[in-house]
DNA sequence: ACCTCGACTTCTGCATACAGAATACTGTAT
DNA sequence: ATACAGTATTCTGTATGCAGAAGTCGAGGT
């Protein structure tokens, strides 16, 4: 019997992995402010997270500092945390950035082309159109992140996806209130820029996103001038809320 | 007397604004990574960490979320911290998504112009091309980083500078052991480049940045191929090495 | 009524403590 | 000698403790 061999599932990948609390704790924390919960410049005491999540404060400010350092919250040193509160001029700066990412995303996949991606683009893209069919605004939003993300999967720059998926998370949390889509023309949008990946030609794959983005970030400005700020009722961690932001 | 009325010399910033440990601590780990007296895969004991640094355990834990989410150090659940250690992929992939970032950012520089950027930068394209003729190595690293610090900063978008920023210098990281200058070229390349930003022209901009930027990703490549590994003798920090890096 | 001052409370930042996992060490059998 | 097993040690993850800063509240003076 062969003892040093490697049993026959290796494919089995680390399910004992320990998730550490903080993680745990980094991944609620990130769905509550995505999901307004927790409102923006609402002030983050750790006590109190730590009694909501039962933890101890340690794993809550580690995760603190991840969300800190991927701008979801603001540590104000001496003055704690507070739900970051983006500013019209810095979600427009982000959708610029996000703009240029996914051009370079698409740019890449075209000069990476492979008929199996292209198969799963044209499915979500399938997708897409259907949940349009239907009015369905989550099948909508749900086909369209995925669509985006298996472009930059197709760039095979995982360095460029890493980043890529953090901006869009927060693009999404700007965004969603108001993510009533664009419907038909953005899918038009996206079969064209499936034709420029699959016949490899890098240039017309970037320049077809950028415009596509472009479109998607006049539409947001648009309609947040119609729609200035949505508002969700926030919940109260635990009493009233104390301890004003200081000074910016 | 005016009592509520903000003193004249409002403009001296908080000075007083306490330095917390984690972010020393943070910049100091930083430095040492990058200077390589904390070699890449090796483990980081947060003890001896902290008797070197001579603070507790729980700032450097913080400092160490910081490093793992900006790409220093690579956080092992259960195993600890490592140094990160980039393989020759991960260096390319950087450099591509560099090369996208300063691209927007010229884009961006050439139509936000303006005067005064540009004798900025045409200053310290001098001051580059002073270098080259003195073969200050130095001085050329130094002036390179800030020009094109400058022109990111002439996008005027905070979030895109943030994020080059932080590429930039993980590039370095990555590159300045070898990073023996392409010389008067580069300049060159500099100086046509502040020309399309003078001019106002963002795709000339974007294109002469991306060129850029392209070959000093192949400079990179080939004095890799050259010079594979330059190694530098890394710090002890207590004892001898113990517990090796798990399977990844 | 409003402002000011001072005691009290809350919160952050840092240090320390403790349990369990992971690693290294040591002795024994083959 | 090598392989193995069991023990000792180290290290991480989490919780708790503590000092000082920041914030709150109320009494007294104007």
């Amino acid at each position: 019997m062969p003892s040093t061999e490697l049993p026959q599932q290796m494919s089995a990948r680390r399910i004992d992995r320990p998730v550490p609390l903080r993680e745990r704790v980094y991944q609620a924390m990130q769905e509550l402010i995505i999901s307004r919960q927790l409102a923006p410049g609402q002030h983050l005491v750790e006590s109190e997270l730590a009694e909501m999540l039962g933890v101890s404060r340690q794993p809550i400010r580690e995760a603190l500092q991840l969300l800190n350092s991927e701008g979801w919250v603001d540590l104000r040193p001496g003055y704690g945390a507070f739900v970051h509160a983006p500013t019209e001029a810095e979600v427009d700066q982000l959708l610029v950035v996000r703009a240029a990412l996914e051009a370079e995303s698409a740019r890449l996949a075209a000069l990476n082309t492979d008929a199996e991606g292209v198969a799963r683009l044209r499915k979500l893209c399938a997708q897409g159109e259907a949940a349009v069919a239907s009015d369905d605004i989550d099948g909508m939003v749900a086909a369209n992140a995925e669509l985006h993300r298996c472009v930059t999967e197709l760039s095979a720059n995982q360095v460029l996806l890493d980043m890529v998926s953090q901006v869009d998370r927060r693009v999404r949390w700007y965004y969603t209130p108001i993510a009533r889509h664009r419907g038909h023309q953005s899918w038009q949008e996206h079969a064209r820029l499936i034709d420029a990946i699959e016949a490899g030609d890098a240039d017309a794959a970037a320049r077809t996103m950028r415009e596509h983005t472009e479109r998607t970030r006049q539409s947001y400005l648009e309609q947040r001038r119609e729609n200035p700020e949505p508002e969700v009722a926030p919940v109260q961690v635990r009493s009233r809320r104390r301890r004003t932001a200081p000074g910016v």
